[in-house]
DNA sequence: ATGTCGCGCTCTTTGTAGGGCATAATGGGC
DNA sequence: GCCCATTATGCCCTACAAAGAGCGCGACAT
């Protein structure tokens, strides 16, 4: 098994790396690592983080919610857990639709009582 | 011409009452004033602040994204100015929604009376 | 009627906890 | 020598809350 097939598939990414990809200071992926479960990357035996591809897509997820829409730390946590944005969006009408809807199967209840009654 | 018009069409909240209804100090709404330019309601002779429905609507969005999404404040900023934005349609439409279930929260209320009364 | 005494509401200005990192100290591996 | 690690500490804003002061209104005595 040729060495180069194995380097490509198991592409690791220093800290360094990922925050010179970003801009951004390699303290503060530390700091979010404490911040999110989801942010959590391999360590070598040594210690060192290793950053896979998938890492570094959620990284930048987080990035993208943080520093580009303006979310707190708390707000793209809530964010990530609930599988992408625009999901939760409609999560969001649909839990205030389910609502109003609980509300008048109630109603109706009430009213063929008060029918049944007259 | 009649009073009772004119108190409909007129009708003013003060900051106190705004404050109630969404379960916040006072002085917070006076801080996103400074905030969020599109926020400013009209003031008395005296200096006190006259909110419209539409100021409490506008107070609404804001309160939707800072305290319920997680946005920063700036964040929140920046998704105000975006006209026609996808999140403005949706909010509207749970804007929408909760109208109608105040409305329909009313009904209730006037069938219960009426059902007392029989 | 009118003075005035709270009382509740408002106002503006100032203070501050903590959120969000950065930096410093110390040390290890290649 | 350079990049990495942890831990502790520093530090600047953000996002409010509290403080201090003023108005208006009903009650109650004058």
């Amino acid at each position: 098994m040729p060495y180069k097939e194995r380097d490509i598939t198991k592409q690791y990414f220093t800290i360094g790396e990922v925050a010179e990809q970003f801009g951004v200071a390699t303290s503060l992926i530390r700091f979010w690592e404490t911040e999110f479960d989801e942010l959590a990357p391999r360590k070598s035996k040594k210690g060192n983080r290793l950053f896979t591809q998938a890492d570094v897509d959620i990284f930048r997820t987080i990035y993208h919610l943080v520093k580009e829409r303006g979310y707190t730390i708390a707000g793209a946590r809530e964010m990530l857990k609930q599988k992408g944005g625009q999901l939760k969006d409609k999560i969001d009408v649909i839990q205030s639709l389910e609502k109003v809807r609980g509300f008048l199967v109630n109603l109706k209840k009430e009213i063929d009582a008060a029918q049944k009654g007259e």
